[in-house]
DNA sequence: ACAAATTATATCGCATGCGATATAATTATG
DNA sequence: CATAATTATATCGCATGCGATATAATTTGT
């Protein structure tokens, strides 16, 4: 016991341990999508644009919970890399329609693999990992509740 | 159901939710921590010292899972401050020891309100908490002994 | 003892991620 | 219908966070 001190130790936050699980698994993908051309950010707008066929900013910013500041400069990446195509709505002049072009289609195949590279690296049982997911949802809801 | 493709999902991950509420945490702490004029990763940082009273580079490396090219510059940035000072071990010439200023020590006490605040935000009940705590701990330490 | 290996920090370049703010396009309102 | 409010992107400046690599100090092997 520490008194007074004792909910600031490290060991104490529950923060901490998702903070740095996080950056363990950035890095976990890093040599994984070294190979597509991509970064984790990178993969995750692909992946919504893999499934949803297109979509425009305002859309990926709610879905991935990341700003325009973030993501306006990492399109332009993308973009330059060939994987997609930006193009302004004819109905709403501010929409930014973003799509696949085919190279972004065809890198979808190559992805194919990654998720179950990553899934071997943990190990955690199914129950467990299933559980973490509603957990982190539920974190995640309740913060969008707030707004 | 989207045969082959299924697997990568957005919702089907369970990096991503792990991801977005490490970015969400981190931005709830930002207004708290501007008070202490501290980033999150300068406050894990100080929180180690206030335990510890002292520590070298490599030991707040391991401790918080960062690199030297994320420390290196982030100390310097406390040592601005005026929170913390960096000096040689006599011993090991390699060696910086870190140790808190006075306004380092006297920060302690005004960060005493932090954990509390964020832990409200949460909608968690204790038990999700605890398997939360224990599952990302699990994570860490597999990787840990990957090494 | 002295070159080679190891260890602890530091530097470089790049890609986020954010709050604050600006700009452009559309919609609402009197 | 003109202007104010809103909405969707974009820009700015700052602080990470990383792999790769460099530098400085110590330890090791012979």
């Amino acid at each position: 016991m520490d008194g007074k001190y004792e909910r600031l130790r490290l060991e104490n936050q529950i923060c901490f341990p998702l903070y740095a699980a996080s950056n363990m698994i950035t890095r976990k993908y890093k040599p994984l999508l070294d190979e597509l051309d991509l970064t984790y950010t990178q993969y995750i707008v692909m992946m919504v644009l893999w499934e949803r066929g297109q979509a425009n900013e305002k859309l990926l910013c709610e879905t991935l919970c990341l700003r325009s500041n973030t993501l306006t400069p990492l399109l332009k990446k993308l973009r330059d890399k060939g994987y997609i195509e930006k193009t302004k709505d004819k109905g709403d002049g501010r929409n930014l329609v973003i799509t696949l072009t085919k190279a972004g289609e065809e890198l979808r195949d190559k992805a194919l693999g990654v998720p179950e590279c990553i899934a071997k690296e943990f190990r955690l049982t199914p129950d467990e990992a299933t559980e973490l997911y509603r957990i982190l949802y539920k974190l995640l809801d309740g913060e969008k509740e707030n707004k």
